[in-house]
DNA sequence: ATAAGAAGCGGACCGTAGTCCGTTTAGATG
DNA sequence: CATCTAAACGGACTACGGTCCGCTTCTTAT
């Protein structure tokens, strides 16, 4: 008999595995060529030379798509705040934790702003990015450990909804406002909520 | 000859305004029906026994009829903070005012959020609400009036993304937040950000 | 090796926003 | 009333994201 594979340890079959890679370096390309929002998923197929339905089996999306090009710049974002050196990371003060957090944000945004922005747009209904509710929890712990006592839940949404790509990325291409002014913004920001009045 | 007319002064023809009238009614019916999401501009064309063209030619976009008809309801708010009654209206003190102004926000939202909603996404590259100057002026106005010296442009976008119709339906929508809840909210970030360190 | 069944595949198909262009018509002119 | 022209019209057309389902291929058990 057979054995059955629980769904996490099921195998992806090999011809399944090679049309991913394909997939995803195509995609790589196309968005060397064309930037983020010139990538379609008709095209991808082509070039990739797979049928479209191939495509959004893997992805389920184009926001899965550019989700899973994020992913490993993501990781590496996650794993620096939760994990890395201070201010960033663990070891500094929640404020000084808390303005890193938004600079590296910042800086993250205008290096894969147009990824982050594809990713977010779900064509149905509004589909939160998964690693946002990291951030957001991530957030909200620092404002407790700086005592701020008021909803920080949803203060912690809120200060995140300030860093959000497709906002920034408007204020920088539309307004020319530079990442220095942006970040100074956040500094002034979260200290003035940390700070007790 | 015929006298030539400056563009602000064109007349619409006749044709073109009982069209437009039947449109926004068609487009009303089918809202009330549907719901803003369920409109599209096939079925509104049809309804409203115009051709597809038509409806481009009067609104330009999707987002534009939605824009549209949100005009009414968004001049009632404009006027209602820019020239109404305080602690909304002038002659309350600044911090007031801001306060009193999410919270008004915040109740539009909640009435006319779907169609806010399906006004912001314009198709191609993030257009901004034209209304959203206004707000945003507004609360850089009355943050300088308080005394807030650190970029009050950039901050009163900061403070104004927070009130964004699709940050606040999803926080009701999917999270259960109530409007009670999210005033509170602003009411704390607000008088924080005001409120000299 | 063979058979069986699940996983994967492909591309025709759908609904939607938005464009294009040949045709019609309002309404001013004489 | 006849004429003329710019404005308005309409619907076929495109591009795109996403779904569906009959066919193919990989994998494993016999």
């Amino acid at each position: 008999m057979r054995p059955r594979l629980s769904p996490d340890e099921a195998v992806e079959r090999s011809d399944a595995a090679r049309n991913r890679e394909r997939l995803l370096e195509a995609a790589r390309d196309l968005i060397g060529e064309c930037g983020a929002e010139g990538l379609t998923m008709d095209r991808l197929a082509e070039h990739a030379g797979v049928g479209k339905g191939t495509v959004f089996r893997r992805f389920g999306s184009r926001a899965g798509l550019m989700l899973t090009l994020l992913s490993e710049s993501e990781a590496a974002f996650q794993a620096r705040f939760m994990f890395g050196p201070p201010p960033l990371g663990p070891g500094a003060p929640g404020l000084e934790r808390l303005i890193a957090f938004g600079i590296e944000r910042i800086a993250y945004v205008m290096e894969f702003g147009d990824l982050a922005l594809a990713a977010e747009n779900a064509s149905r209904g509004r589909v939160e990015v998964p690693a946002a509710a990291l951030w957001y929890r991530h957030i909200e712990v620092l404002l407790t450990e700086e005592g701020f006592a008021a909803d920080p839940w949803l203060m912690a949404r809120s200060l995140g909804a300030t860093l959000a790509p497709d906002r920034l990325l408007n204020l920088v291409r539309v307004h020319g406002v530079d990442a220095d002014r942006l970040s100074d913004s956040w500094r002034e920001l979260v200290t003035r909520v940390v700070t007790a009045a």
